[in-house]
DNA sequence: ATCATTAGTTAACATAGGTGAATGCAAAAC
DNA sequence: GTTTTGCATTCACCTATGTTAACTAATGAT
């Protein structure tokens, strides 16, 4: 588990053994079960998490009371609501626990440190946020040029493992349609071959 | 228009009177045409711009060939392809002028002058990048969960000076639907009262 | 083992928004 | 001043996705 996060982190940037070590030697890990909470919308984002193992998912509630799903983050991945983390406001979304998983923690003092003492550190920290911009971005990208149908296709494609690993009404939330409609554009699929 | 750009910035941020005119020394003013693109897609984004007078938009083209609004910069706003400009990767969208302009420009060696030796920007400068992800986050939120209509309504509420200075069809686009539907959408309204 | 809950599928019907074409108007180009 | 081009509007028709509801299968609780 700390070896996925070590390969995380420099699969991106260039950083020392030192340095790594120096960097956990500020997390910690702990476990969270199913269902469990790891953000609560309104409370305060205190730690980024790595997932070791296990699936979490971070999601909004809208005016009218509908989940709409932002993020699925797998084993070896990071989720926190980094807007809360990074600017100590009220978390917009909940995060929470899809199975029994296994974190590693960076709370936001450590965080700071990180970044004030390992060069490396701020640098992969930066593409961290950088990418989730991005990624949102061709996010509203996607929604306006594709059809559900493409959307879908392009996540089977992308990300095969999501399937596996998370009931189909999480996945139909994240593509922005309703069960009914996965289901039904599923059933296409498979009549079309 | 500096006085713009001082009141901007101050209303984020503390910062000196002195590391204002700093910070000011690295910028340099320049004018473009409408029409005209500050940012090319494929190309690096070396500036980023604070519009002191004028219109400018961001526009993603998908593989159907098909434009997206994915930002429109009023007079007193900031905006590049910050991904590309962060990173130094080519750039995802294109910048252009909605009409003749004058900006406010900040080059990459600059910025990241500003942000070493004036601690009040780079501060500035993450709120600045944290905004941007937001919002991209609240649009894919907004998309999911609310009709054409109700988005065009919090576009009136919200930003009104948009619908002022900015031909329909951008809006429309801005707000993922056809300008056709646009039209639609209006007509409804105005029946409704 | 039984019962209750949650997830997924299907189908009939409703609706928001897309598509293509026609029209009028205003601004730009000549 | 005339012509051309681009923008907004309207309409008829089409399609993707939503809605409601019924049914089944799987999961969890007692």
């Amino acid at each position: 588990m700390t070896n996925q996060l070590f390969k995380n982190i420099t699969t991106k940037v260039k950083i020392s053994q030192k340095d790594l070590e120096k960097f956990l030697s500020l997390t910690r890990v702990t476990r969270i079960k199913k269902n469990d909470f790891f953000i609560n919308e309104g409370s305060f984002a205190k730690y980024i998490a790595f997932v070791n193992s296990g699936v979490l998912y971070s999601y909004s509630v809208d005016e009218k009371g509908d989940k709409h799903v932002v993020q699925i983050a797998l084993e070896n991945h990071w989720i926190s609501d980094l807007f809360s983390f990074l600017s100590n406001e009220p978390s917009l979304f909940n995060v929470q626990a899809i199975e029994n998983s296994e974190l590693t923690l960076l709370n936001r003092d450590n965080f700071e440190k990180a970044c004030d003492t390992i060069p490396a550190f701020e640098r992969f920290f930066r593409i961290l946020i950088q990418n989730a911009y991005v990624s949102s971005q061709r996010r509203v990208s996607r929604i306006y040029g594709n059809t559900a149908e493409e959307r879908y296709l392009k996540l089977v494609k992308d990300n095969p493992k999501i399937l596996q690993s998370v009931p189909q009404h999480y996945i139909a939330s994240f593509l922005g349609i309703k069960p009914q409609s996965l289901s039904r554009i599923r059933k296409n699929l498979y009549n079309k071959r």
